[in-house]
Parts: structure tokens; C-alpha cells; sequence
DNA sequence: ACCTGAACACCGTTCAAGT
DNA sequence: ACCTGAACACCGTTCAAGT
């Protein structure tokens, strides 16, 4: 009794929240039904099931995230903000992030971003089946750069730690390599400097070559 | 009744075997102990608990991984080759990778391979805070690669297709690319591609410069 | 069209009791 | 030291019944 009518809009929503502050495994159905109020069967009306509650919040998600503005003037600064600004929304929504990811949609969420970068391939002179390729590897690595981030950010306190798995390999070796790699990662830094590095060696081996579709007949191949 | 004695190994060797076949949702301990044929709580007893359980399967994983070999002459090309056997290795296992990636471990998994590229790194001339970063961004990109790639090929039936959304985009733009986008990806390739363009923008900055130990100063920063 | 409680078939886990 | 069944507190889901 003594509540108005419920929509389906109002069961996201909540749901949503309840992700966003206490991750996937919060959301059962009964909590769900004591946050809105409601019996737990009412959400099966608006919803179907929870199966279909989570996948319309991963599609929420997915529209959330299809607004990408390049800046910059040339083509390479316009690429790093494209990957940057990706880079800063996935990271505002961790959990529902891990949720399109464990549907397999990852790149479907990228795909505005795809013709971002597409554009300015082309606008950088790449052509055909080359900027595609670069397109792609420019995808790959953006996204899987976040995943693995986001990785890391969950990862337990590690035993034996980096740190000391690479004091003991500093003998005979490179010791400021050791020590650096010891050191915690700017990961905002090698990210740019990542983006930056992929896209000098993608333009670099562009030159002549009319790319005839097949993936993989570029100078960088065998 | 009526079997030998359960070991710590046997409940493992069970839960990995089941995980392999039918993912990780079908590891429930009343299953377990059906296919084991003992009581659901002896489990319990040797295990611990479900979650420990599935630690012990991640920490398996983990070590299983731990083998790698460079092959090839050139720094590029055995830096390509840990690459190509780290995916593999990676491609092999896919719910149990998918586990440890839910566990922030994926890193972890990746520390043999990640003493590989320091070695190489060095040999292709990288010193300090240069050779770290470059074996990180390498280790960002292959395991991020590989992730990506899992995922897309989980991803359910895309609408619209991919294939359609760059068949609207191709007017006035690059039809070639445009094509190229739509048609499937062959991903090894790409892959290969990808490392050797990134291992070339990281080689070619690295002339000169001591390696400071910031990371985020080499030729590629603001 | 929308909401409800009861009931079902599952979970993981605990615990006292056996040998 | 190892194994057991009973019991507990949870799940998601279905369904007949209400308004």
C-alpha cells in the first residue's frame, strides 16, 4: 500500500544506484523490492527477470557513453583526446563498466568513439585498409588499457610484491630499469604516452601503399 | 560410501575440469560433490569455502602461465614472440582467465612475461625509467589485447550490425575504409600488427635521454 | 494494467554428531 | 583427521489470486 504507481524508469534507476554504490552482487531482487518499496514480484512486471534488469543497465550505460568531442588540432593531439576522454568516462562508472564487459559489450560501447578516430585517421592521411587497421589497433588499445587498469585498482595486495620481485632480478641487470619498474605507475602518463607511441608508429609506416583489405599486408607484417 | 579418500587436489582437479567445460556458474558445491560423490560439506573441509576455492583454481592459473620463452633474433621479434605465446596461453583458458581478471590478478599472471620484456628491452638498447615504461606499455597492450579480444568474441549479435552502422557513415567520407571497418577482423594479425607498431614508436624515441625515473618524461610527454 | 503473498527449487554455509 | 545429514538463511522465479 501507500505508494504511487511504480515505473519501469523508477526500477532502473534505483537498481542503477544500488550498482553504482555497492556493486552487481548487491542487487538482489528482494533488496531491490525493499529499497522501491514494492513486493518483489512487482519488479518482475516491469522488468521480466533479473537477467534483463542487468542487461538494461549495461545498455543504459552503453547510450551514456556515446557523446565523444575530439579537441586538439592536429590529428595525433585529436586521437589522444579521444582516448582520453574514453579513458575518463569508463572510469566514473567501474561496476557498470565490469557488467558490459562481462556481456561482451565493450566494444559495442566504443563505437561512437570508433568513428571519432576514423575521422581522424583519414584526416592524418591514412587510407582505406591501413586506417582501418589503425583505427582498430587504436580501439584495442584504448579499451584494453582501461580493463587492465581497472585491473589493477582491484587487485588484492600482492605477495611476494612487484617491488620485491624486482630487487632480487636488479643483479647483473639493468638496476634503474629494476627500480623503476619497482616504482608505482603513473598510469594517466603511460597512458598518453602510450596512445602517443601507437599512433607515431601507425603513422610512420603509413606512406605509399593503397591498402587492399586484408588486415595485416602493411609494413608492419610479415 | 564406498570411495577412497578425498583430496585437497581431487576437489581442484574437479572444479577446474568443470569450470573449463561449463564456466564458472556451474561450479556449485552441490554440483562439486555430485560429481565427486561425497557429501556437499566434506568440501568444506578441504577447501575451506567456495570463494577460497575458486582462489586456489585462480592461483593455479596463475602459475600455470609462468612459462615463457622468447624465440627470434632481432629484440622486435622475440619481444613479438613472448606476445604471440602469452595470447595463446591466454586463449587456452578462457573461464579461468576470465576469473582471474574478476580477481585484479591478471597482472600478477603476467609477471614471467613481463621479466621477458625488461630483458629484451634492455637488449634493444632501453636503459632505466625508458625500458620500464616501454615494458609497460607492451604489457598494457598485450594484456589488454587479449581481454578485448575474449570479450568481442562473447559479445552477443550486435544490431545494428557493425558491419551497418559503417555502411551509413561511408558517404562522403572514405568509402575503402568504410569497407574495411565493416568486413570481420582477423585478429592474430591485428595483434602482431599492434605490438610491432608500438615496440617501433617505443624504439624510435628512445635515443639519447637517461632515464630520470619519472615516468611520463620521455620524448612522448607534454 | 498492475500488484500481491505463498510456494518452489535452488543456493552457500554452519554445526553437532559420527567414525 | 575426515566425513555426514539436518538445518538455516538466503537466492530467483512462477503462479493463482486480487484490484
Amino acid at each position: 500500500m501507500a505508494r504511487s504507481a511504480l515505473s519501469r524508469d523508477e526500477v532502473l534507476d534505483t537498481a542503477a544506484a544500488l550498482v553504482r554504490e555497492h556493486g552487481p552482487a548487491a542487487l538482489t531482487m528482494r533488496r531491490l523490492a525493499a529499497e522501491l518499496g514494492t513486493a518483489v514480484t512487482s519488479i518482475y512486471w516491469h522488468v521480466g527477470n533479473r537477467e534483463s534488469l542487468l542487461d538494461a543497465l549495461v545498455s543504459r550505460t552503453v547510450t551514456d557513453l556515446g557523446t565523444i568531442r575530439p579537441r586538439g588540432t592536429t590529428p595525433t593531439e585529436r586521437i589522444v583526446s579521444v582516448a582520453r576522454s574514453l579513458r575518463r568516462a569508463l572510469r566514473e562508472r567501474p561496476h557498470l563498466v565490469a557488467m558490459v564487459h562481462e556481456r561482451g559489450l565493450t566494444e559495442r560501447m566504443f563505437l561512437p568513439a570508433q568513428r571519432a578516430l576514423a575521422h581522424e585517421a583519414h584526416a592524418a592521411g591514412l587510407r582505406g585498409a591501413h586506417a582501418a587497421r589503425a583505427v582498430r589497433a587504436l580501439q584495442f588499445q584504448v579499451v584494453g588499457y582501461v580493463l587492465v587498469e581497472r585491473n589493477r585498482e582491484r587487485a588484492p595486495a600482492q605477495s611476494p610484491a612487484e617491488e620485491e620481485l624486482w630487487r632480487e632480478e636488479a643483479a647483473g641487470s639493468d638496476a634503474e630499469l629494476a627500480r623503476a619498474l619497482a616504482a608505482p605507475i603513473d598510469t594517466e602518463a603511460l597512458f598518453v604516452d602510450s596512445v602517443r607511441a601507437l599512433v607515431d608508429g601507425l603513422l610512420a609506416g603509413a606512406s605509399g601503399d593503397t591498402g587492399d583489405g586484408a588486415v595485416g599486408r602493411g609494413p608492419y607484417s610479415l
